[in-house]
DNA sequence: CTAATCTCAGCAGAACTGAAATTG
DNA sequence: CCAATTTCAGTTTTGCTGAGATTA
């Protein structure tokens, strides 16, 4: 027998829960993961994938040290990452010759083909997860989001070292 | 003051990814449950203490299962939760006499002076992770975070018919 | 017999920790 | 001897799955 309770989305939710902005947040994130996953997923990528090949397009080869600092992938998760990467000839590693503890990272052209891919299926992504929101309300939200995030972001992500920079 | 690389926050992060809504949103969110975990630490209280209360006090005594739909906690997760607050009398757990399958979870005088507590820690963890906005900016976050939610949040959690809530 | 409720035990995956091996 | 890089093995956290026992 069915009680009074029980129907309409996040029905019951009381109020207070519903309008707190962590709580929307989280939520939205989870949203946003989900039909980024889902969407990559149609091209066997994860989000990582497509984080390091941004930013080996846009900033040249680096080593995996820098490829962390870049796209924000824990050093220990990345030595996977490049391995699949790696695997699929999407990218190339070869140790550094000027300093050989490092490996050279540097993106082929077959992965630069398949970047393009992953660009339209996270852009499709992007797009289903935004459909409420007018062009200009998008905006607004991802530049309050951009405000937010730089507000709490510490401004030192490497341990205070390479550029001897006093601090 | 060297500024090559590796100093300043998101420093060398590629703006694709920097502007990305997903992970703009991934970002924002991890530093909201940070800030809310650190705030509520100070009361050794967590989120889902604070959800079920809070669903308590707004809806009145209720089923572990009606608190799950109410709260969004998984109903696993419910055991452990009213557990811990009936373990500090902040709630009552009885079975109930009307279908006896059913635990009545009701708040306590205690559990409504605790929420009080837990509704300053919040309010301060909320004020931080959004103080570099203005209140308006603010409002517009969660407006706009809110339709977001609201469209990508199934209508039939429970039972399948949806009867259009309002709010 | 089917369905709902509560409970427990364990999984999945994502980010992080710590340390070993190599090189500077 | 100390520091940086890559790599691996393991921990922690969080939400979820699945199943058993009880009652409707």
């Amino acid at each position: 027998m069915n009680t009074d309770e029980g129907s309409g989305g996040d029905a019951m939710v009381p109020e207070r829960l519903r309008k707190l902005p962590s709580r929307l947040l989280a939520q939205a994130s989870t949203h946003a993961q989900r039909l980024v996953t889902e969407g990559l997923n149609g091209a066997d990528a994860h989000k990582w994938h497509y984080a390091v090949l941004v930013a080996l397009e846009e900033y040249g080869p680096a080593s995996q040290a820098a490829l962390s600092d870049r796209t924000g992938i824990h050093r220990s998760d990345l030595v996977a990452v490049i391995n699949e990467l790696a695997e699929r000839d999407l990218v190339e590693r070869a140790p550094d010759p000027a300093d050989r503890r490092r490996n050279v990272v540097t993106i082929t052209p077959p992965g630069r083909r398949w970047l393009r891919k992953l660009e339209q299926l996270l852009d499709a992504a992007q797009e289903e997860l935004l459909s409420p929101l007018s062009t200009q309300e998008r905006e607004q939200l991802t530049h309050l989001l951009g405000r937010v995030v730089a507000h709490h972001t510490p401004v030192g992500p490497r341990t205070g070292h390479a550029g001897t920079d006093g601090r």
